[in-house]
DNA sequence: GTGGTCTAGACCACA
DNA sequence: GTGGTCTAGACCACA
């Protein structure tokens, strides 16, 4: 796993577990690798993995049982709307740009269908 | 103008300005008010003003003339590459994204004709 | 019986058998249900039973006798000072609390007057 | 300042300046000792402290000014409701306590009234 | 073995 | 100077 300079590496961690619990790689109810485990997996230091997992925690993505592992939730809503906000931030991000940058709903379309 | 903590404030303000090129509120060839100026106008450091437009003159969005100010470039081309180019490395990340949530092209469409 | 996860499990339980002691549901000189019992009926190891019962013992409310089980004390006067001093304690603290807020006296039963 | 063993320096380290910002020493809008001099006058690593003001943050108590320093909120209503909050529910669980001690709303108060 | 805390200390971008 | 991040590594309670 590669991070890049461009934000803090706990974030992209936390980012790209959760995309892990929303793609199903760790489903509900889940064990997720221990802190230990994944430090070692992504090469960072445990408080960084520990980090990451807080930011899990705070969305309630993940929850803790001391002594025993962190765990993906079980309420299938909260990996839901998790998602569905935020592709809905994603969305609206990217029109409200675009509009500033002077296209129209249609544009907008048009290109995402050209894109690649 | 109000910044945000996400980002530099250099690069916000790049941004902001940027876009006041494209839109057209300054024009091919116009004089930039000068970095006093600037910095009065935003309430930021005139470091920070400098650093702003330090990015905008190496995207060639403007130029310098010692002693007389900045200025708009006068190659339309640059402009317009410009917003293509911001436009197209939007819509790229932003499908990359989405796709990544696990939606596909149709859904991404549907989602932005909802958007607001 | 769910356990939370700010404070340890056993000392949650002992809390909890403590209140069962100081409420009748084991009376003077009960016999207490067996490690083995506890655990089952609270679902947690026998070693977290065993540390709990460690607890009460050393508050002297309950002994044991070996290879014949452990038993609420006979000795009334402890259940009835253990009692005293809890509540003492926790109105102590509760009291310093308030007052570290801003609060007086006054206004602290007020507020436990209009509590619910 | 003396931190105790029963819950995190972090912890107790944000709580005291939770008070602190409660009861006015820092007042609305102040700006708060850096990180660094946090770190001296209690003693503590800077990791510490960021953690405990970490905690203020998400409360909303304080907010950040990157490269500047952080400041009391400037929304006396996020003060005023955390001071009731913090009172409500120390109540709350004091109370609740004390009824599963056997105690009723009149001996409670009582008991206040009569403390030290 | 599990998560959690803490320190020492380095390094960074930003203003 | 400001906050923020990260590592190395130690230590802890708990189950």
């Amino acid at each position: 796993m590669k991070f890049n300079n461009e934000s803090p590496i706990y974030l992209q961690l936390s980012h790209v577990l959760a995309l892990d619990i929303v793609n199903g790689k760790y489903k509900i109810g889940d064990r997720l690798p221990s802190v230990r485990e994944l430090s070692v997996i992504f090469k960072v230091n445990p408080n960084t993995v520990q980090k990451a997992l807080g930011e899990l925690e705070n969305l309630n993505l993940i929850y803790t049982e001391r002594t025993n592992g962190k765990f993906v939730t079980k309420d299938k809503k909260v990996i839901d709307d998790f998602l569905e906000g935020l592709a809905k931030e994603k969305t609206k991000l990217y029109v409200s740009d675009m509009k500033s940058l002077g296209f129209n709903k249609k544009e907008i379309v048009k290109m995402i269908e050209r894109d690649e």
